[in-house]
DNA sequence: TTGTAAGCGTTATCAT
DNA sequence: ATGATAACGCTTACAA
């Protein structure tokens, strides 16, 4: 047996191994793996049957090192619990899986701290580029620009980066609120509560806006004691249904903004021992699996979850790829999903 | 301005300019950042001040390289929108970030050949261990293998892996299941029906068995066409429960296996038209947030999810950290939160 | 205890 | 078009 074709033993397979096996240098190797200029066919051939044959796989860890880059991407979230998150990051994982790269989802708790924390991690791995659900539109700016300095592309998801030029991508909050609130006046309503619209993020803002904007396309008055803003946890969502619904008058109708507070919400329904629609109409802005699966079947606001993460991700590795065009925020369509708890009035 | 404490411009800080700062050699550097062998105090300090100084940061991908591992382990999970499985990888997350390892999480879709893909991606990438949650507990072993013969520690979570000598975590599925149906034969129910319990997964075969010692428990025999095998789709759970409830007697109560199979259970329950808990009496093996909103309250078994995470991670780095200990199972008890779904009849 | 120098497995420069 | 060789930044023998 030729000391040329000796398959190697022991030890892991090198470009090395693979370029004495095929009888070239490692320099054209790396050349055909790497798809690099022009090689000779009759070598090219020799090497393939040469990486087959050896079960050749690359050395990710000193590609990195050499080229000073990663094939991974990174989604951070506030938080991963919640279903519009996990929604979002399979259109991201699709995307990224299908170029190539690794998806490395990182939870902040909504904590600045923690996401700062994971930048620097991710700067450190030396990510190719963040998907970024900012836990403080006013703050997040920074860990953006330190991480662009080391050359890590980053676009904005869900949440706006304020202060810093960026790529967004972002749900047609507005649009989506105005239907539903609009659906609920023209099934006769006008005591309309909005409970769960965090003020400091750009959903939160957008989904009251729209809510007014019905009211107003309407000629009606926004009533604003109506109006309850909570952050993300059911229990606030739970006490501000709980203080809505012993109003006199009380509200004929929620419109409550996320997932995460209309289970407070529906908790404090309960509570009162009130049915929903024939006592209470309800509209949840994210259509969660199990609301089709209430008694009644609730109306929801549907976001495009799978597509918000493709559209990022897609965004993301062209900017990855030195895409040069200007930063651009994109809005994608919400829709209206019409159950059973909101019947007219 | 002396040569020797100059700050470099422009390319990044490495351990040859933190030892030119402080007047030692990089090998001295180096052994300070890892706390190697003893190194002079004095020295150790002006190292240290270097550091701070120049604000260096180790570049990982070149450590990665050198010592031909990484501080990256990975979560295998068969599907991420599982809330079972998103809180099991809040537990992983935090038991991780602690010994400063990154969290992968990886997502199979209950197919072994994205499992395999997986695995390979992590081999590549010279990952430091897994958390297999297996996609195929008779076919995972060969993924199981291949990624310790490259030096990756394995563990498996809620799900076994057959044919290999691994540790697991589970939860006790067959007392928290048996537990559940004791509580509704005590509640006076006779035909309790049993929804999906996938019979290829050690939970789901738990589950069953559970059920099934539960009638034996109490002298009664069991209805094998009350036990509907389904898997992890929410229509085939909903089909499977509209069978059950067209019979005659039908059920008085169900046993639903998992979250999931909730979903298509109470669909077909609604389009029955049929209330809880008056005509059906329900039990989820699994406590998913919505169940507490809903009308009324669903009785479930909790498993203790973060508990689950943080088991299988602290068992995997101990095993990355060369523990010999011989291989084991734990079991996680489950708990039975009794709701308003399940009065006495 | 400290320093020098040899790799780790790639990619990329520069001759040929 | 191809090959020899120098990095990439770190850890770690081995020498002093």
């Amino acid at each position: 047996m030729s000391k040329r074709s000796s398959v190697p033993v022991g030890k892991s397979i090198t470009v090395k191994d693979v370029a004495q096996y095929a009888g070239v240098s490692v320099a054209t190797v790396s050349r055909v793996l790497n798809q690099r200029e022009t090689v000779d066919p009759e070598l090219r051939l020799r090497v393939q049957n040469a990486v087959e044959r050896l079960k050749y796989r690359p050395n990710r860890l000193a590609r990195n090192l050499r080229t000073n880059s990663t094939t991974v991407i990174a989604l951070v979230v506030p938080d991963i619990q919640n279903p519009f998150f996990v929604a979002v990051s399979r259109g991201v994982e699709e995307a990224a899986l299908r170029e190539g790269y690794t998806l490395l989802v990182c939870n902040t708790d909504d904590d600045i701290q923690h996401e700062a924390h994971y930048f620097q991690v991710l700067r450190d791995e030396s990510i190719a580029g963040v998907i970024l659900c900012s836990a403080d539109e006013r703050l997040s700016h920074a860990a953006v620009q330190a991480s662009r300095d080391h050359g890590m592309a980053v676009v904005a998801l869900d949440r706006r980066v304020e202060g810093i030029a960026i790529d967004s991508i972002l749900s047609d909050n507005f649009g989506g609120s105005r239907l539903a609130v609009s659906h609920l006046i023209e099934r006769g309503h006008r005591q309309i509560a909005l409970i769960g619209a965090s003020d400091i993020y750009a959903p939160g803002r957008e989904r009251r806006l729209g809510y007014e904007q019905a009211f107003h396309d309407y000629g009606l008055a926004v009533d604003r004691d109506l109006i309850k803003v909570t952050d993300f946890r059911a229990t606030n969502a739970e006490a501000a249904t709980e203080a809505l619904l012993d109003r006199d008058p009380a509200p004929t109708a929620l419109f409550v903004c996320n997932g995460v507070s209309a289970i407070g919400a529906l908790r404090a329904i309960n509570r009162r021992g009130l049915r929903v629609p024939d006592q209470i109409a309800l509209v949840v802005f994210d259509d969660l699996d199990w609301l089709e699966a209430y008694s009644p079947p609730i109306t929801a606001v549907s976001q495009n979850t799978r597509q918000l993460g493709i559209t990022a991700a897609d965004q993301l590795l062209r900017r990855i790829n030195g895409d040069p065009e200007p930063v651009q925020e994109r809005r994608l369509p919400t829709q209206l999903i019409v159950r059973q708890s909101t019947p007219a009035l």
